[in-house]
DNA sequence: ATTAGGATCTTCT
DNA sequence: GAAGATCCTAATG
């Protein structure tokens, strides 16, 4: 399950640089029974990695500016993940601090999901990547794992649909675990209200 | 310390 | 055409 990832270390030899991040905070998507899941609606050229054996990396653009990175867990076909929301940068804290130059402490290096796909140099190149590939340029060890007692779980962040579900697993008291936002609407920009056809 | 709002574009309806 | 698994900065207490 989602929690057994936590504590362990996602290793990343992207773009000539290599990161490892041990992993502090997930999310669990349950694949197409869960409407929140980007699985939900059906297979879809974005989400066709996520309907793959596990074991693989899934990468997704949003908000217009950042990248987010999941481990797909279900099997071929299931279309299961865990989105990979925090860690510690635990080697290659020099090229880490290169990509994210915007953190000013080292534990906001991979503190939020596209913060942490930042720090690893994850994208639409490395959407699909297998993690147990000999050769890969990314890769999952073990790591340590957390005392159990250490384990929390909540509501999912910034997720509208099935608020309720307690799908988001981090460990207790852990500096690197982002702060806690429940899902609110976003206000149109000014402008995108325009009236009128305009020119 | 906390909160509010802006930036920006791919994806599916 | 609308909404989205976010991050950052500026303003305020």
């Amino acid at each position: 399950m989602a929690a057994d990832l936590l504590g362990r270390v996602l290793v990343s030899g992207v773009g000539e640089r290599r990161v490892a991040v041990r992993l502090t905070e997930v999310e669990a998507y349950a694949g197409r029974a869960d409407p929140a899941s980007h699985s939900y609606r059906g297979r879809t050229p974005r989400t066709a990695v996520m309907f793959g054996p596990p074991g693989h990396l899934y990468t997704y653009f949003v908000y217009g500016m950042h990248w987010c990175a999941n481990i797909v867990t279900g099997a071929d076909g299931d279309a299961s993940a865990v989105l990979l929301r925090a860690g510690e940068v635990v080697g290659g804290l020099e090229d880490a601090r290169a990509r994210r130059a915007r953190a000013s402490r080292d534990h906001e290096l991979a503190r939020g999901p596209a913060a942490l796909a930042t720090a690893l140099g994850f994208d639409a190149g490395t959407n699909g990547v297998d993690l147990c590939a000999a050769d890969g340029t990314v890769a999952l060890y073990p790591g340590s794992p957390p005392r159990p007692a250490a384990v929390r779980n909540g509501p999912r962040v910034g997720v509208a649909a099935a608020a309720d579900a307690q799908q988001r697993f981090w460990i207790a008291d852990d500096p690197t675990v982002s702060a806690f936002r429940a899902w609110t609407p976003r206000r149109r920009s000014a402008g995108a209200g325009r009236v009128g056809g305009g020119s």
